[in-house]
DNA sequence: GCAAAATTATAACAATCGTTAGGTAGAAAA
DNA sequence: TTTTCTACCTAACGATTGTTATAATTTTGC
């Protein structure tokens, strides 16, 4: 297969891309016990044995999917921010949410794959992810910490649960199955207006 | 093994019963496909031809689990808001959000198996489980509407994404892996707090 | 165009999967 | 006691799993 290529770039590049990307869709429709070397091999006109060339074994080629779903989300998130370096923190909550969920809705898989698998992966996997969400979730508790030292946020509020309040709305998205028709900005912004402002009339 | 039972029931329905717990336990910890007849047998002290005399199929004995967990919640959910008929419509939301998550975290794992493997389970067994889903998810579209209608929701809140968050953020907290120590009475008032009068000071 | 290197295919392996048929031990019924 | 039924076991089945060694095929560098 001559695949159309930069010259610059590698087959073995192009290749590996490609697996990583079809892979990250099979496991957020299939999940991982149901995604089999074969069907991944199917869906990159490949066969399964050929996978090895590029990956030492099924579960290093999952786990650098979902490595990499939550360091996508994670650098979007902070190049965001420091766009808005001097921003109010409640406008710096606000961007991290339309850009978390914007990069969990877009066309690629790795956020989803990550989110949809997370449970069900091998348990040395996971335990080696478990660093990489951490990480990600300290950039929310640095926003939350700012935006309570700015007075924005009640005292009686946990910040620790409203960490996980925000996460856990945002990626429940995922879940939706309707045609809802809202868009990540709308969804972020009705998010932050709920969680914020609260759903009560002021 | 003449395990301790009432003498009315029979040895078939503790065998049957004691399978679907330990099975519910086994999906939330290692998932649908990880989850083997061996493995289950074997935290049965049972062999795993055994499990065909109380079951069809595994994706039978799956499915009972997962629709006995949306029955499970939405029946306690249901039974305590009638027992809160006539309250207003807030307190019975919040009622609703205490009851969900406390039987979530309760010490069955029924609940926590849908929600863990819903994504993950056959297609056949999955579209089934959406009506399931779809019925409970009107209780909370309807105590929404009752509140909108009391005027104790803001017209800018849309009431379908305020759903989703609520039942996004509940669900999340099985994601939760620290020791947050709260119990799930705290997680209900933090979350109807955020959701209702908004984390700003007022 | 030719040799070397890079990439994919082939074909099999041991293990494990869900499932089934037939057998067995013990309790209940007669 | 004898018979019947209940609850489980044994042992295997075909299919599928991740994985590997080896062979065939492209692609690249000269």
């Amino acid at each position: 297969m001559a695949a159309n290529r930069r010259p610059d770039e590698r087959l073995r590049d192009v290749s590996r891309r490609m697996i990583l990307d079809r892979t990250a869709g099979l496991l957020v429709r299939q999940g991982y016990g149901a995604t089999s070397l074969r069907d991944i091999a199917q869906a990159c006109d490949m066969k399964a044995g050929s996978l090895y060339y590029h990956f030492e074994s099924k579960d290093a080629l999952v786990e650098e999917i979902m490595t990499e779903g939550v360091n996508r989300v994670e650098a979007s998130v902070l190049k965001a921010l420091e766009g808005a370096a001097g921003a109010p923190p409640l406008d710096r909550i606000r961007i991290a949410m339309e850009v978390h969920l914007k990069t969990l809705h877009d066309k690629s898989d790795y956020g989803s794959a990550h989110i949809r698998c997370f449970a069900h992966v091998p348990a040395d996997i996971r335990n080696r992810l478990r660093s990489n969400r951490a990480r990600y979730e300290e950039v929310w508790t640095r926003l939350l910490s700012e935006a309570r030292a700015a007075g924005e946020i009640a005292g009686d509020i946990d910040l620790h649960t409203l960490k996980f309040a925000i996460i856990g709305m945002m990626n429940w998205t995922l879940e939706w199955r309707m045609p809802s028709g809202l868009r990540p900005e709308q969804m972020a912004d009705q998010f932050f207006r709920v969680t914020f402002d609260g759903a009560r009339p002021r």
